[in-house]
DNA sequence: CTATTTTAGTCAAAATTTGTCAAGTCAATA
DNA sequence: TATTGACTTGACAAATTTTGACTAAAATAG
């Protein structure tokens, strides 16, 4: 998900993994299993690529915390019903 | 949350601690520290909790898990922007 | 006050996550 | 077909986080 926008963005600037890698001063083969989603991205590397690609930090942010919080909750039961209880619950306590 | 609801379950049936630690073979501080969540359940203990205390799993199991999901995200920007995304991402791929 | 229950702090073991490296695939092309 | 460049994968060690046990302090009940 974050993964395939970060993917997305390289791409159409035609910046290569290893250059990206480089920006970001981390392995290529890491990059490479953050965009296919077999890593999770840090947060400062969030940021950062907001930057790069002059992106809206919401908007990376935003898809960052829905893959974390899809892989926090994989393979469980009642998914939609606890991401809604969650939700309320964090509106509750504003 | 699923910490407070074991603690109601617990107290309207006068149950101690210990003994409820005893009945899920804890140490009875650990138990302490997961009804006031300093600490998670594992997933076995709430279904075994569902049973001691005929509780529904779907309930507890959904406490549980929202938990988690609210411990994932804690301190973090736009939670309800990727509480939504996440719950909106999740349905597509039903 | 005394006894019991609950909470807090600390520590090492266990589990999970992370970064690195070497080897691998695949496509383009000489 | 052999080479090159881009990317992917798997295995492993290092780093980080989580967990459970233990001890003792704090709170509560009698």
């Amino acid at each position: 998900m974050i993964g395939d926008r970060i993917r997305e963005l390289r791409e159409g600037e035609n910046i290569l993994l290893r250059q990206l890698a480089a920006q970001l001063d981390m392995d290529t083969a890491l990059l490479s299993k953050m965009e296919r989603g077999d890593r999770q991205f840090r947060k400062e590397e969030i940021l950062e690529l907001a930057k790069i690609f002059h992106q809206n930090e919401q908007e990376l942010l935003t898809l960052w915390l829905a893959d974390k919080i899809l892989k926090a909750t994989e393979g469980e039961a009642y998914i939609p019903e606890a991401l809604k209880l969650a939700l309320n619950t964090y509106q509750q306590s504003l």
